[in-house]
DNA sequence: CTGAAAGCGCTAACAT
DNA sequence: ATGTTAGCGCTTTCAG
């Protein structure tokens, strides 16, 4: 299907000169007369010669294309990091080559060997379930420079986390200062990091008071809105109604707003709220939700930077972990529980 | 960067064949023994033989890669896209390398002929400005396959539209026979179709009833929440009020919304808004925002349909164009306007 | 049905 | 400083 281009022999033909030389004007080497420069950029420019990259990467054994596995690029979580992993990559020369898994763990196994086959020089991705073998070991024969955001796997690769815990530590403390004392946890499975952190977090700050969080409130299987929403609901119109629900990330808010608003609860006076990652929705929802924001920029860059580096560095070394801080970003979505509810 | 793979001469020897007896076994050939194959394939099996990709691409000219050019991967309208033309691509045995130009006319460029180095076999990209002739002649030098999202360009290339000039008619319709007659309409540059598109449909509505819209009402400069924020605001603070505001864009709604919380107007008391595109915020907000809704998931599996067909049918034939519709999903941000706007 | 060999476009020695 | 040449890993004639 490609077209016939013009080729670095044209080139040297047409200059009058041999495919060596211009080979070497390609690539800068300094070992070239300006005259003979100028003679073979002025045939380059007058044939819009362009290198078939594909050549080059089969010489010189690697593709300067970066992959990045992802389960769901809609997220505005992950097509936010992708954008801002794409950035650094362009700037340092790499393409990013795009893969969604759609959650499927046989999926993520195919795709990385795809992109192996395919020859990325690295990849970044974040693994569906850190718990899955299959994909450990894929990763592990990989033996290419890797990035894991925010999963944590028992294998040495490099990883970008952010710290959860820490943010739902001041989440949780925050509620619980107002006089919350049923407080609900909507989060992601704890067999990955994320969901993991955000329980410990979570536990811990009932615990620095010396209080033990109620596990019925503690819901962990999915970060899709429809789980969201279907935990938020059965808390809601449960006869043991937590007087505050935790959003464990973006999606799993949209359904819980959506549950608050098919029960007719009012945030905060009836509920309040806190969520996970700063988002358009979180900013302009009535109320605006408290959340635990990041950086989902620096995640972004971090991993491409990581990567870059692993990249340039060659294999060996330590695996490198970077943590990015989260911080408690107060709206209006939370209130002291109101007598009523407490007395219950 | 490479590690020394396992290549096909490694099979072939291991296997006591030749070389052009395994790629045959590779690629599916029919004359090939039962079990010449078998003894082929186990060996493989054994080494774990990834067949080299970018040899197979510099051999067979194809690279079955597709690029993906586009202004703002974080944007969900986009990823959205991005995430359904993946799964159809993916489908169909193509990888998506995707480039994020943020806007600039340069770059765009720049990553046409970067995509166009590495030997995309086609692309689906949607430039930042239909007027520029750079782009235009990058893209018809291209001589590759390439689908163009929502872009009208003066060259024979494929395209798929979302029919936004009818949304639009039904959305000012709306507000027209809710009794608005100031309705301001915010939204991207006419020099890109979407924009030059609804402006037709919101002017078209108007003479439907014999009327002619305040040509200060039509705010057509950008299609960033900042924008929207800056029109929105002036709007609403100035001394000819409009009584409803027609957002053309998922971002230009963030600004707007963003204005209407700072000016303290009650919506749909105070100000009937209508936004373009669905999204978590239209559907969550208070109260829920009434938009011109499309199918963005068709717009991506369309585009990739597009362009698989062109890549396999060849060059030559007319450029395919598909319109998808949009249609008007009523929710409760419009009202009719209150009286005493009216009156002013 | 299978082997041998040419060559895709380029880079990197090695010569000169 | 520049030319010559040997591959990179694979597919595809062309023979046998």
């Amino acid at each position: 299907m490609m077209q016939r281009h013009t080729t670095i022999r044209d080139v040297a033909r047409l200059a009058g000169v041999s495919v060596g030389t211009v080979s070497r004007v390609l690539n800068g080497h300094r070992s070239v007369t300006p005259e003979t420069m100028r003679k073979v950029m002025s045939v380059m420019e007058a044939h819009a010669y362009q290198p078939n990259a594909v050549a080059q990467s089969m010489r010189t054994r690697n593709t300067r294309m970066v992959g990045f596995i992802i389960s769901d690029i809609s997220n505005t979580l992950f097509s936010s990091i992708v954008k801002a992993a794409e950035g650094v990559l362009q700037e340092a020369g790499y393409t990013l080559v795009l893969a969604n898994t759609g959650e499927g763990t046989v999926r993520e196994v195919e795709l990385i060997h795809l992109l192996q086959q395919r020859r990325m020089d690295g990849l970044i991705m974040t693994v569906f379930q850190e718990g899955n073998t299959a994909v450990q070991e894929a990763i592990q024969n990989l033996r290419l420079p890797v990035v894991l955001l925010d999963r944590e796997l028992p294998i040495p690769v490099d990883a970008v986390y952010a710290d959860h815990a820490s943010g739902m530590f001041q989440a949780t403390k925050h509620l619980l200062e107002l006089g919350h004392r049923r407080i609900a946890l909507i989060t992601e499975s704890r067999l990955n990091r994320p969901g993991r952190e955000r329980i410990r977090g979570f536990e811990q700050a009932f615990q620095s008071l010396g209080l033990t969080p109620d596990p019925d409130f503690i819901c962990s299987r999915s970060l899709s809105a429809e789980y969201g929403f279907r935990e938020s609901y059965s808390l809601l119109t449960g006869s043991h109604r937590p007087t505050a629900i935790i959003a464990g990330g973006n999606q799993i808010l949209v359904g819980l707003l959506k549950a608050v608003r098919l029960c007719s609860v009012r945030i905060p006076e009836d509920l309040s709220v806190i969520s996970c990652d700063d988002t358009d929705l979180t900013a302009l929802a009535t109320p605006p939700v408290t959340v635990v924001q990041r950086s989902v920029r620096d995640m972004g860059r971090q991993a491409a930077a990581l990567l870059i580096q692993g990249l340039e560095e060659g294999p060996g070394g330590e695996p490198r972990r970077i943590l990015l801080p989260t911080e408690l970003l107060l709206r209006q979505s939370c209130a002291p529980p109101c007598e009523e509810a407490s007395r219950e």
